[in-house]
DNA sequence: CTTAATGCAAAGCCTTTGCACCAGA
DNA sequence: TCTGGTGCAAAGGCTTTGCATTAAG
């Protein structure tokens, strides 16, 4: 696991290091603490590599995740609150993952599964739309949530 | 159909007026150009009012936005630029539709048919998640420009 | 060395809010 | 009349940009 993901880092740098960018401590952090959490805003990741007394800026996070999202090697969404959250693109998924919004407590789950297969070829037939990616959310209330309603009846 | 469109928005107004909120040209005259065009945002709205020498007020325009939105009468969708645009929602569906988004022109479409009613059902089963809505984005090429980039070759 | 990258602060967008005035019901 | 609605301008969040300085290759 741990192998895994370092290895994916070592790769992700190289591609960078191809495309002709500079391997930055800043960005080399920013990499390092996307690895180890998920739906991370630029603020966020901003505050983490403050936390580990390394000096950054929060534009140079930006800009650090613009490079990562042109590359491809990172994910932006946005949810309703406006506020663009990134991902590491696990392994050679081609698709955005899609996300479960709890509503109550507003955490964000990740479902694995690419459930849209069938769906984008009703949608390229019917609409004649190539359909190339896409963006799904299911809003509404977790397990956790629903227990702790529950507690309360 | 116009008689379609009307009535709704007769029935829009009661609404709005049952709820406790007066009924202002302002909030008519947004209601009737959101009756008119799809996928507009507020300073659409606020350009087209204004085009038909009415008064209005960008701010008047949001707060009758949230206002339509919490009755549910519109729809709010929030696209990757960043910008929310508002639908009015037709008949009772209580699901946000889908929407085709065009990385060529920018063109957004719209799905008629909810297609995921299965994928809820097991994303509930086995997330353990109470779904209540869900927002679903294509990001692809449209019929269009499919077209006109086979003209090029 | 050379040029891209950084950090700060300022500016840009979209959206919300405060407040005095206005107008539906 | 009475309270909510409006419009303007100011303020708020998130994100981008300008510019002098720093550092990767």
């Amino acid at each position: 696991m741990v192998d895994n993901a370092s290895s994916q880092l070592t790769s992700i740098k190289k591609k960078i290091a191809n495309a002709g960018y500079k391997l930055t401590p800043q960005r080399e952090m920013t990499l390092q603490i996307m690895a180890e959490h998920e739906h991370l805003s630029a603020e966020e990741i901003y505050m983490e590599v403050k936390s580990r007394n390394a000096g950054i800026g929060l534009a140079t996070v930006y800009r650090t995740l613009e490079i990562l999202t042109d590359l491809k090697v990172i994910n932006k969404a946005t949810f309703q609150d406006g506020l663009a959250r990134y991902d590491l693109n696990r392994d050679d998924k081609k698709h955005q993952p899609h996300h479960l919004l709890c509503l109550k407590c507003g955490k964000i789950e990740e479902v694995k599964e690419d459930l849209l297969i069938d769906i984008e070829q009703t949608i390229a037939k019917r609409y004649q739309f190539d359909v190339q990616d896409h963006r799904l959310t299911f809003h509404g209330v977790c397990r956790e949530c629903q227990s702790n309603a529950k507690a309360l009846e």
